[in-house]
RNA sequence: GCCGGAGUAGCUCAAGUGGAAGAGCGCCGCUCUCGUAAAGCGGAGGUCGGGGUUUCGAAUAUCCCCUCUGGCUCCA
């Protein structure tokens, strides 16, 4: 037999025979090695650790620790509902079963659809498989052997997929002797090594994702590598669930919804409305702080408007439908932007003017599909932080950076450190579905590249994502369950300007057409308020709160001494209220710590004789007493400073 | 829009084989005058999401609709 030399991530080199495992290869490094081991690497790719080693190869084993191999060890357990589904439902019919950020899932196609109660059922059969200690062996199929196989089993789904990207001799995975599926791979050794999994939902899905297409039943779990780590992710679940902006928007009185009104609009109630006056009018000293216009735009316009821009072409489809009026058509504005090409166009602009910076907090209505809508992150009313900047070429690279710029600025301000930016380009012209020229395509692909380059900012490039009238860099946050929203939004509009004919006068005398850029921070007032309350859990830093902080009288004896201490504060603008129910102070202040003031002041017969307040803060319980004037000038720092975090 | 799940008092939730609708919190009133996360007593409050059908009788069965919710699709 021949042998074949495996070079090991620290460079060491080991002659094995040919056709050696990378488990035994594990093994003689260390039996600790061999048991931890999930998945290889050879060559860069991954390999079962039973996968014979054919010739020389880079080989690296992956643990437990390695993030790659817990998709493989989730993988391998969308394997194994699979096979416990297909031997509870034997009709069943397979769809794809891969790894996600939070678990698995695998799709299925059935009559009648899993019921809840049904997942316990499926698990528990699974933990007998897992029991059985089944391999998952790797067999090579030949194409065409194995179509008319899944084709005769009437596996429609994996015939399809076998269809599109097998390779003439394709791999499958077996778990025992029933179960095998087409499948790249690769997988964990042995079921036994599944050790920790949970199915925690089953939901509705397309085949391919395609709501044209068949219906599926997906059966989402997670899995972890030792029950300690699955417990966890179930509890910190758990805890991200009370801070869900739906549950804490009602608890404090912020925001609701009306079914009267309809669904997906937002009605602000005082103390939701303070906190976004407050994000408003940070936002609006921005703009004006970093040379925009602020200008204000109708909610509506006429349909040769949209027909102008478009989106009565492209928009269509969510657009509130048209109004009737004596004169025209009238559409609601799913859109700022042809307003604000509409003040640019008003009269000519030279090129000494520009950039034109146009901002607007200007509410859009779109129409939502039904099951679309979501809290605050999905809604058929919103306010965008929009502005329209129009530009030479020579000025559109520093725009964009201090765009950038802003955004980073406006997470920085509300204490983000986590975001993801993306950005998106088009697919080089190839498919025909973009807009503009390879010329205008280039030069703003590389401003974009550029910009980020210069802020040193992390972005993935995300190929043939680009809006059809130019590409983008979205600034996507998470949500306290986990789901992705896109705040802020820069994007290149090779279209509009064309569409509308802008100009702008050169030096050459002559009309030239202005480079526009469209661009939202918050992205939606709506959603960023969302993210907000989801990030502070409802505690909101004091120079948002919209209670920051409540004088809290011991008896009605101290009402007035407390009314005194509030006035006081009011003075200085902070937002004070006093608790003059007749209830104990231990009542007051579990109500204060559960609406998340920040400071509560409490004053008895001590305080009112010595002009103190006894202060407790939020998060650190009882401070002690202080006087009057540093508690006032304390909260008046954290406010005016704009203190992230207090 | 599609596939599931849900909708009972302001909130969180019970009960109910079809036969007068319940609790806790909150709210209102009274008593207590209280020192760092819930004082006591009393009271008001419900077309059981909306509409139709079956029935002597429907919150309960059944059909349609609305809204919420988990996904899918789509998106700020």
């Amino acid at each position: 037999m021949s042998s074949i030399t495996i070079t090991l991530p620290d460079g060491s080199q080991q002659q094995v025979p040919s056709g050696s495992k990378p488990i035994d290869i594990a093994r003689s490094i260390s039996p600790r090695l061999a048991e931890d081991a999930v998945v290889a690497r050879v060559n860069g790719n991954l390999y079962d650790l039973t996968r014979p080693l054919e010739g020389d190869a880079g080989l690296q084993i992956l643990t437990s620790k390695n993030p790659e191999a817990l998709e493989v060890y989730r993988h391998s357990t969308a394997h194994l509902l699979a096979a416990a589904v297909l031997e509870l439902y034997p009709d069943t019919k397979l769809g794809v079963g891969p790894p996600i950020e939070t678990g698995f899932y695998y799709d299925f196609q059935r009559d009648t659809p899993f019921a809840p109660e049904e997942l316990e059922k499926i698990e528990a059969r699974m933990w007998e498989i897992q029991a059985r200690d089944l391999p998952y062996e790797r067999v090579m199929t030949k194409k065409s052997e194995g179509l008319p196989k899944y084709a005769s089993e009437g596996a429609w789904m994996k015939c399809e997929l076998i269809e599109e990207k097998a390779e003439e001799v394709f791999s499958e995975y077996t778990l025992g002797p029933h179960f095998i599926d087409f499948c790249r791979g690769p997988h964990v050794p042995s079921t036994k090594r599944i050790k920790a999994f949970k199915l925690l939902m089953v939901s509705g899905s397309y085949w391919k994702g395609n709501e044209k297409n068949a219906r599926l039943q997906r059966i989402h779990g997670t899995a972890f590598f030792s029950k300690k780590d699955l417990e966890a992710y179930l509890t910190q679940v758990e805890e991200a669930k009370k801070r869900d902006h739906r549950k804490l928007g009602q608890e404090l009185d912020l925001i609701s919804i009306q079914e009267l009104a309809g669904p997906g609009l937002i009605f602000w109630h005082p103390k939701g409305a303070l906190i976004r006056k407050i994000m408003e009018d940070w936002m609006r000293e921005q703009y004006l702080a970093r040379g925009y216009s602020l200008v204000y735009t109708p909610h509506i316009g006429r349909k040769q408007l949209w027909q102008t821009s478009g989106h009565a072409d492209f928009y269509a489809d969510s657009m509130f439908t048209p109004m009737e009026l004596d004169d025209a058509e009238y559409r609601l504005k799913p859109m700022n932007c042809p307003f604000h090409i509409l003040i640019y166009k008003d009269r000519l602009r030279s090129y000494r003017e520009l950039p034109v910076r146009l901002g607007e907090l200007g509410t859009v209505y779109r129409y939502e599909r039904s099951g679309t809508m979501h809290g605050l992150m999905r809604v058929r009313g919103f306010t965008q932080d929009d502005a329209h900047i129009f530009c030479r070429p020579d000025q559109i690279e520093d725009e964009i950076v201090s765009c950038l710029q802003f955004a980073l600025d406006v997470l920085s301000a509300f204490g983000f450190t986590q975001y993801e930016a993306e950005l998106s380009t088009w697919d080089g012209g190839a498919s025909g579905k973009y807009d503009g020229s390879p010329e205008q395509w280039g030069m703003a692909e590389t401003a974009l590249h550029k910009a980020i380059e210069r802020l040193s900012m992390n972005a993935k490039v995300m190929t043939d994502e680009a809006a059809f009238y130019g590409p983008k860099i979205d600034v996507k946050l998470v949500d306290a369950i986990g789901r992705k929203w896109q705040l802020s939004t820069v994007q290149f509009d090779f279209t509009l300007p064309r569409r509308f004919d802008l100009e702008y006068i050169a030096e050459d005398g002559k009309a030239h057409q202005p480079l526009m850029c469209h661009r939202a921070l918050y992205g939606s007032v709506e959603r960023f308020f969302g993210i907000l309350i989801e990030h502070y859990a409802g505690a909101f830093p004091v120079w948002l709160a919209p209670v920051q902080a409540i004088v809290l009288p011991i008896t009605d004896r101290h009402a007035e001494y407390a009314m005194k201490v509030k006035n006081q504060l009011a003075a200085a603008g902070l937002r004070v209220e006093v608790d003059a129910t007749n209830e104990k102070v231990n009542a007051k202040i579990r109500t204060a710590q559960m609406q998340k003031v920040p400071f509560m002041l409490v004053v008895g017969d001590r305080e009112a004789e010595n002009g103190t307040v006894s202060l407790r803060n939020r998060r650190h319980g009882d401070q002690g007493a202080k006087p009057v004037d540093e508690v006032l000038a304390a909260i008046l720092k954290l406010t005016t400073d704009r203190t992230p975090y207090e």
